[in-house]
DNA sequence: AAAACTAGTTTGTGTTACAAACTAGTTTTA
DNA sequence: TAAAACTAGTTTGTAACACAAACTAGTTTT
């Protein structure tokens, strides 16, 4: 419950998604699920490190799941979106459109 | 764009109002325009430190103007959306609605 | 066998968000 | 008429965050 009663309710608005990067990550994995490392890095347009601290922290709060496997002898990572990613991915959108419409 | 190849322009998101708080602020002077500083802090939840902090930014870039006046002998800002905050979040949620999208 | 490339992770630094503490004036209460 | 409480903000200190550079580790090419 908000202490007041704000017509605009930021507080609903989950922070973890809200990152910039990780709302890139987190909407294109609503439409391609599974994705890879290199893909989300080339569409994001991310740097290394900063896609694999934002995908650490949407993993630890449990929206993706990253499975590290091989493609032939090179790791791959894949990025899988969890159902309570999913979940969570719908809440944002439903607040975000609330406040947006006002 | 095809659905097969999606992209996420996060570099199209505008930083100064995706912040939570000014996200909060812009959304509700879009609708309430010109909103006193109570009024603001009653909507949004913010603290008033906070909020002052984040209508400096806003003013910074020239989303919006603070105009400080009186109500009786009561100080009374009143903070307005300018013409070119009202383009800015217009742009925003242009790029929103595209990432949502995707 | 050295260089270059792929696929990431760790680390260091500047920026940001937030609330607590503060300033300044006004109204109410004792 | 003092003191307390309230309104309307601003400044400041700290913890969290974003980001890129540097690093690790293995693979392929020259």
């Amino acid at each position: 419950m908000s202490p007041k009663n704000p017509s605009v309710d930021i507080e609903a608005i989950d922070e973890v998604i809200h990152g910039r990067l990780r709302l890139g990550i987190m909407a294109y994995l609503s439409a391609v699920n599974p994705a890879s490392f290199p893909e989300l890095l080339d569409k994001t347009g991310a740097s290394n490190g900063n896609l694999s601290t934002h995908l650490s922290k949407l993993e630890a709060v449990g929206y993706i799941a990253q499975e590290k496997g091989y493609a032939g002898k090179k790791p791959q990572t894949l990025v899988h979106l969890t159902d309570s990613g999913r979940d969570a991915w719908i809440n944002y959108l439903t607040a975000m459109q609330s406040l947006i419409n006002i």
